[in-house]
DNA sequence: TACGGACCTTTC
DNA sequence: AAAGGTCCGT
């Protein structure tokens, strides 16, 4: 066990744990004192000093590091995207420390989103928890399991998930999941980390159930392609408002959708997937206000 | 290529 | 009514 202290550097990481990244972190004992599992690790950051993060983990430095991209300087990231669209800046003033997150295990990003479409946050993670508690125990004083693998969900009986409120869901998870052990599992997820954006977002969308905005999540945060832009209700929202009004009660299409990642890969280039993310959470902070 | 409707359940 | 959609009909 690993007890440390990193500098914030302006992370917000109760922020970024809420933001619809990652579905497998809360507050445990005391205000912003956070629990969480990211593949084989656990973490409790206690955040409540904003200068200084107080990590305790199974895992050292460097992993929690890589898993929030401690590595790299936000603030010149935030520069760079001001500078290519100064549109996002009053985007990024809304939410400083919100940071694009590296979840370590493609896996379990890969069946996170595949409970995503058509639902919300709150449903979404507690149907990733249930999915969690499946797999075998990471740390047992917080309870926090390490996520199951392919084959575990894939053998998960539809009845089950049913019982659970899954609802249509119930058949599709397992369905997606042992489409992936076919093609390799980690080990073709693996590879299509290696490949281009490009080849891994259309070889994602021959998994049953994988469109291209879920292509576009798995790209981005279990293969790490940071040109991917996933464009769900709330990003089309927001490029409707700030891009493109003239779009205003059209819908979301084939072809539109893939004109706007052509779009903000071309303002944004390797910076696209995380200039989305202030676009996205904004818009799902305060669309019922609008 | 674009648009409608169905699909589970929960929450606003 | 709508949710971090996808699929299948027109």
């Amino acid at each position: 066990m690993f007890e440390y202290e990193v500098p914030a550097n302006g992370l917000d990481l109760g922020l970024c744990v809420s933001s619809g990244q990652v579905f497998r972190w809360r507050e445990h004992d005391a205000p912003k004192v956070y629990i969480g599992a990211d593949g084989d690790n656990w973490y409790r950051v206690d955040a409540s000093d904003s200068d200084l993060l107080r990590v305790t983990s199974n895992a050292g430095k460097a992993s929690f590091e890589r898993l929030f991209r401690l590595d790299i300087d936000a603030g010149a990231v935030k520069a760079a995207i001001l500078g290519r669209g100064p549109e996002l800046g009053a985007y990024m003033d809304l939410l400083p420390g919100l940071r694009l997150l590296r979840p370590s295990d493609p896996v379990e990003a890969f069946i996170c989103f595949l409970c995503t479409p058509n639902n919300n946050v709150a449903r979404i993670s507690k149907m990733v928890a249930h999915l969690a508690s499946f797999g075998p125990m990471l740390e047992s004083s917080f309870g926090l399991q390490r996520f199951p693998e392919a084959l575990v969900v894939a053998s998960i009986p539809e009845a089950e998930l049913r019982a659970r409120g899954f609802g249509y869901r119930s058949a599709t998870i397992p369905r997606a999941a042992r489409a992936l052990v076919e093609r390799g599992g980690r080990d073709w997820l693996d590879n299509l980390k290696g490949a281009a954006y490009a080849k891994a977002f259309e070889e994602l969308q021959s998994i049953p159930g994988i469109g291209p905005k879920l292509a576009d999540c798995i790209a981005l945060f279990a293969l790490h392609h940071t040109l991917a832009t996933p464009v769900d209700t709330h990003l089309w929202q927001a490029v409707v408002r700030v891009y493109h009004p003239e779009w205003n009660g059209k819908s979301l299409t084939d072809g539109r959708y893939r004109q706007i990642g052509e779009f903000m890969r071309e303002r944004f280039g390797e910076y696209a997937g995380w200039a989305h993310q202030y676009l996205f959470y904004e818009n799902l902070l305060n669309w019922r206000a609008r």
